[in-house]
DNA sequence: TATAATTGTTAGTTTTGTCTAACAATTATT
DNA sequence: AATAATTGTTAGACAAAACTAACAATTATA
């Protein structure tokens, strides 16, 4: 029995495949390994892991394509991807470059419900000094 | 030639090694294995990784002794707990022990700029509201 | 359409961190 | 002091993630 759930790590690549998806109809192994920075031997592991959870259908040399509980995951932690690099935006005052990257940490991390009152928070201040 | 830093669960490691020292004196592997949920091998394995890269001094059957490189690691991930805590709980309302499992995780991968910026703005913040 | 370049896979290795089970050392109890 | 209980260590497995090097498949180009 395999575990369901997804690693940080994991959790990168789809987030990735996502936006690619998103932004272009469709990703390749070879510019996952560039944006990730890593090895294109471990984008194929990383996709047959991915594939196994059911988060993406992947074959052999086949195209890569995410599933609707891929998508559910990949938008859950974009968003908060999103939120949070707005949070160290505009309420700590950082750099996009910096937010971005603690985003990048916390955003697997964070409990739901942290998550929840850290949006309310952010969008209450955001609201209060623009 | 080791790697000198420290991964989020050496850290923890090193953090409740550090806080039994200050409460009771010292600490035995037993009680890291109880109040880390590890088998008491996993300590064991642990506490000589501690020990190679400084942190710690320990000997087979010996006595668990911090070492100066291991306080200033120590103390700065606890003074990072204590604040996002304080964050946690103080600005966005949540029970300390949601606030501090939070705590917990973002500790490990938070940057210095990002720390020192949610420090002020926590006690900025718990100036004006309390 | 051959050939060359790019992309993807496999096999084998490494590191970190965990586990269990068996054994050794230490500490407590009778 | 001898025995029992507790604590610590070792050995051997396992899993997740990464790597390199060699090879296979695909795509582009001459």
């Amino acid at each position: 029995m395999s575990d369901l759930t997804l690693s940080s790590g994991l959790e990168d690549y789809l987030e990735c495949i996502y936006n690619n998806i998103e932004h272009n109809g469709s990703v390749k192994a070879i510019e996952l390994s560039r944006e990730l920075n890593v090895s294109r031997a471990s984008v194929t592991d990383a996709l047959h892991r991915l594939a196994e959870k059911k988060y993406i259908n992947y074959e052999r040399y086949g195209s890569i394509e995410i599933t609707s509980k891929g998508i559910e995951k990949a938008t859950e932690v974009i968003g908060k991807h999103t939120i949070l690099t707005k949070f160290f935006e505009k309420v700590l005052k950082l750099s996009n470059e910096e937010a971005s990257e603690n985003a990048c940490s916390i955003e697997h991390v964070i409990t739901q419900n942290a998550f929840k009152k850290l949006k309310d928070f952010t969008q209450q201040y955001a609201g209060k000094n623009d």
